[in-house]
DNA sequence: ACGATCTATATTGTATACAAAATCGTTGAC
DNA sequence: GTCAACGATTTTGTATACAATATAGATCGT
């Protein structure tokens, strides 16, 4: 009953995370998901398990699993960290992108605009992913890379929610201006600068999103 | 037949392979292993699955698990990235670090120092580990420091080498005074400088090593 | 009536049984 | 004699069965 093998069931349960159908601190209940998935406990737990290792989710001894809570300090301390591991893929970028790095990332801000000016805020999703995406296989350290991905990956959920917020996509798409010209030149040190800031912006915003939700439940 | 429950088993694993008892490329025979172990083979599963998440092992589908391939190459890409990880520790700690964190930090280098006089290889290495983990802390993030504590110990098995590189230890213990001073300043910048330097120097150690590993054995 | 302890139930953790896939050895053809 | 294809064996992947632990409910005592 199966042709669910591997990362399949990881990658679902990841989006459903992301997508919020499985909202935070829920309880992931191993015989209900392998029921809704037509698997046995063993690969759901594997599954899980994964996704725990990666601080999607948390495994209390005994007790279950439940999806991370991530409470805005934590987000704030993690935004922290991927604005300086894409700071750094953008510094190594500048030095190290060659013809193909820059046609890739050319083409992925075209896509940008192409969907800011159609205010698709979906396909700017997309293209913003493939755009930062372009930045860490330009750092030519694909250990870096993947690490930029997978801290990409855990942040999705968040970064989902404030792409929403008024004038962002507009003032993103400016900033992936800078950064572009600062890697084309050649400028390491404004790469990195530009990027960091990119990034952290997005942590404050996401802050501000949280306060204001809190005002508003409580 | 157990008390080996949980992370145990991880960790049994994690250290054969720092300790180079189970060498890069080897194969993980998941029976063998339980055996060993005396447990079944589902706790060596999930062990062996998490082991691939960080990276420390490959699990190839349907082809078993090996102890992961790190390639030169690939040891400095991991090395850049540390290094970059240990400079934001750094300058976060010079800006944010409190009494408490000081204390621990002078500590640590006051047994690194007794262990330099003493020729004291294995004392210094785990000094070394305690010095570097209060900088982690005192950057007062935590998501940070648990990132920087994953990649150190992914980085284990290799550093361990190369502390026996002559006069290493005595290089390294100067250049930990000069962070120590520069964190205890709050000098962020110098001591994110002086920290990259520190680990880029020991990826670079590491290269020599291997190149003269390779000219041996070609 | 409130609280604590003991018991029943449910859920996680581990072991075993079974299925699917890959490896290796053999056999056969050219 | 070499190479390819087939089959036997080994090993991984999944399902189920069993054990251990935590949770919740009921009973008893104060």
């Amino acid at each position: 009953m199966s042709g669910k093998r591997g990362f399949v069931l990881r990658d679902a349960l990841e989006n459903d995370i992301a997508m919020g159908l499985l909202k935070a601190g829920e309880r992931l209940d191993e015989a209900t998901l392998a029921q809704r998935f037509g698997v046995s406990r063993t690969p759901i737990r594997e599954a899980l398990l994964q996704l725990a290792t990666t601080g999607l989710v948390e495994i209390r001894p005994h007790r279950g699993a439940v999806v991370a809570q991530v409470g805005p300090s934590r987000l704030m301390e993690m935004f922290e960290v991927m604005a300086e591991l894409e700071g750094m893929c953008g510094r190594l970028a500048a030095r190290r992108a060659d013809g193909s790095d820059i046609t890739a990332l050319v083409a992925a801000q075209r896509d940008c605009r192409a969907a800011a000016e159609a205010d698709d805020a979906d396909g700017y999703y997309y293209a913003n992913e493939r755009f930062h995406h372009a930045i860490y296989q330009a750092s030519r350290n694909g250990f870096l890379a993947e690490q930029a991905t997978l801290m990409h990956r855990r942040l999705k959920p968040y970064r989902r929610l404030q792409l929403r917020v008024r004038g962002r996509i507009r003032t993103s798409l400016a900033e992936h201006d800078g950064i572009l010209a600062a890697i084309e030149q050649g400028d390491a040190e404004v790469a990195s600068t530009l990027l960091k800031a990119h990034i952290i912006i997005q942590g404050e915003r996401f802050g501000d999103l949280v306060a204001n939700l809190a005002e508003h439940t409580a």
